[in-house]
This record gives C-alpha cells, sequence and structure tokens, in this order.
RNA sequence: GGCGGCAUAGCCAAGUGGUAAGGCAGAGGUCUGCAAAACCUUCAUCCCCGGUUCGAAUCCGGGUGCCGCCU
C-alpha cells in the first residue's frame, strides 16, 4: 500500500506553509498541485514556493517547464506520479500540496483512456461553426445531441469550451465521449489517500487576499510580467490572475489602483471556486492551521495499521 | 438666497400610467486532458409624506438629499 497525503486549500488559506512544516516532521517531500508554478519566471505572481523553501525541503514539479511550453491535468499525472514514485524510492512521504484540485483528481481517479487529439482538430470545429462573428453554440449542442445524447445532456448549451472538446473527441475516437470511463492505473488503485484542506473563514481569507497581493505587487510583480511579456508573450500562464491583470496595466488599459482592486476580486472568487471543489469532495477533512499534530497522528496511526496488517 | 437638473439593488443603469431590462460585484453550484479556465442558478418593489387614478417607479403637491448655474 501507498500512501499519499493531499494538502488543499483555497489560495492564501496557509497550505503552503503548512505542508512544508508537514514534510519535516514526517520526511515529506512536496508535489506541487499547482498549473503556474510549473512555469520557470513565473515566480511572484504565482507565489511559487521560496528559494529557503525549497532548500529546506524537496519540491516537485516547480520550474520545470518554459514558459510556451503546454501543460494540463494529463501531463501533471504523469509528472506527479513520478515523482511520487522517486519520492518512495527515497522512504520518503509524498505530500500533494496546491490548490488545482481539478490536477488533483485526476492524479486520484485517473482520465480517459484517449488517444491524441490531432493538432487542428479543435480549431477546424470552432471554424465549421463560426457564424456571425460568433460560434453557434446552439448548433453545435443540437450536432452533439444527435451524436451522444448523453454528452448533451451533460453539457449546458452555453459551455462552448466543453462542447468544443467534446465534439472533437467524438471525432477523433469515433466512439461516443460520454461512453468513455476514466481509467485508473493500477498504481492509482492501489493508492491511499489522506486528504486534508485547510479552511479560514470568508473575512479573514478576503484579508489575506489583499495582503498577498499587496504584496505581490510590492514584491515586482509588474516588472516580472513585463520581462515575460517581452520574451515569452504566447505563455499561456500570462493570463492566469495576476498576470492577466498586470499586463493590462502595463498596457495602459487600467489604472494602478485598478490593478491592485481587479487582482483581489479575481484572487476573491478564485478562492470560492476552489472551496466549492473542497466541499463537495467527501473524502476531505477540513483542518485549521494548528491542526499539524493531529495530521501528522493521523499518519502515524494510518502506518502502524498497514504495519501491521502486512505482518 | 434664486433658478435648473437628478434621486431605481453594494455599484453602473433601462424603464415616462398596466404590475421593476441588462451589466458588474455578492451568494450558491457544475466540472474528466488549457482549470489561476469555461459555464449555470440566484438576488429590488423604485428617497420620504400626501394626492390623482381601477391601477403610479412613471402624473400632481410638499419634504429631504446630491449636482450644476446664478446672486
Amino acid at each position: 500500500m501507498d500512501v499519499c497525503i493531499a494538502i488543499l486549500g483555497a489560495t492564501g488559506s496557509g497550505k503552503t506553509a503548512f505542508a512544508i512544516e508537514l514534510a519535516k516532521k514526517i520526511k515529506g517531500e512536496i508535489i506541487c498541485n499547482d498549473s503556474a508554478t510549473v512555469y520557470r519566471g513565473f515566480d511572484i505572481g504565482s507565489s511559487k514556493p521560496t528559494p529557503e523553501q525549497r532548500k529546506a525541503i524537496p519540491h516537485h514539479l516547480v520550474d520545470i517547464l518554459e514558459p510556451e511550453e503546454p501543460f494540463s491535468a494529463h501531463h501533471f499525472v504523469e509528472l506527479a506520479t513520478g515523482a511520487i514514485e522517486s519520492c518512495r524510492a527515497r522512504n520518503g512521504v509524498p505530500i500533494i500540496a496546491g490548490g488545482t484540485y481539478f490536477y488533483l483528481r485526476a492524479l486520484q481517479h485517473g482520465l480517459y483512456p484517449l488517444p491524441p487529439i490531432p493538432n487542428g482538430t479543435i480549431e477546424a470545429i470552432e471554424n465549421e461553426y463560426f457564424e456571425d462573428d460568433t460560434l453557434n453554440t446552439r448548433r453545435m449542442h443540437e450536432d452533439l445531441r444527435r451524436l451522444d445524447p448523453a454528452s448533451a445532456d451533460r453539457i449546458h448549451p452555453n459551455d462552448r469550451y466543453r462542447l468544443l472538446r467534446t465534439l472533437a473527441i467524438a471525432r477523433t475516437t469515433g466512439e461516443r465521449p460520454s461512453s468513455l470511463k476514466p481509467a485508473p492505473s493500477e498504481k492509482q488503485s492501489q493508492r491511499l489517500w489522506l486528504k486534508y484542506a485547510l479552511v479560514m473563514n470568508r473575512q479573514e481569507l478576503a484579508q489575506t487576499i489583499i495582503r498577498r497581493t499587496e504584496k505581490m505587487l510590492s514584491q515586482g510583480l509588474v516588472e516580472e510580467t513585463r520581462q515575460l511579456l517581452e520574451q515569452h508573450s504566447n505563455a499561456r500562464a500570462l493570463q492566469s490572475i495576476g498576470y492577466q491583470e498586470a499586463v493590462r496595466y502595463i498596457l495602459g488599459k487600467i489604472t494602478e489602483k485598478q490593478l491592485r482592486n481587479e487582482i483581489i476580486e479575481k484572487t476573491r472568487q478564485l478562492a470560492k471556486r476552489q472551496i466549492c471543489w473542497l466541499r463537495s469532495d467527501p473524502e476531505i477533512r477540513f483542518i485549521g492551521t494548528d491542526d499539524l499534530d493531529r495530521v501528522v497522528l493521523e499518519w502515524d496511526n494510518l502506518n502502524g495499521a498497514l504495519g501491521v496488517e502486512r505482518s
């Protein structure tokens, strides 16, 4: 049996610090569950773990990609799986820490067994349904219903993002997307998870987000963005929170005050969606930042129980 | 002090006699390979008092507040 610990939480709930403290106590290594910290150069705005933190505890999946390189749930699953194994080989405890619950779910439960969708498929579909300057999602939805009613039921007619992807899957596999089932690998199904989420009340969280945002700005988020924009203007991560607003500020579209307020607002909205994910998973246990000992204890208990089981 | 204009949700705002559009924010939710993304649901009785009318956010009178101009 292979046990992984997940430390989840909304942005600013203190999960990074908590995960590091936990790692110190149980010989853990941290695997970052995050869509932005994987990129080199995205330091301030992604609140990447600091060099000191990374020196104290090994961190995986940080600074592993150039800004233009693609990254997705699938890449995350592969890389995180590798990191878990190498950590295990060193007798360490893998601690998956971060806010991208979608990635964690893919790591835990697996993704569809899908052939890669050929480049240009999505664009081709887009062109097909592009009418009068917009995507005719109504027609996309009707066509999807003809191909796969079950998928059409699950996807809202306005959700062009999922409509596009589902149509692309249907086209490249020739199968009904709704018939595809997530396929956890053997490793995945043997893994045991201890999942925790740091809770914080909304007001406290709002305060933390304000402080964080101001800190990012004073640490030079705008300057960092300016450099990224010059060298990697196509990087997708430039569209993530903080960077997107900084780009608009650099282009003169918003004022400094708007920059600050919009980052705060977007971050708060993100936190809300993250909390929503966490609430939807009954396996997650909610903890406070002072519950470190409890987590260590639960980990020890589980280990003891597994040890007994083995003998 | 006089004259004019405005007053609709936390904010912006449509509506000029027939039972309160829309956007933003907020709250709740969905999510299976871009997720720090995309999408859904939900949220007011119209500054106050009186009048006209079957019926008023809409018309009339008075009050209050804000803005502009004049003295």
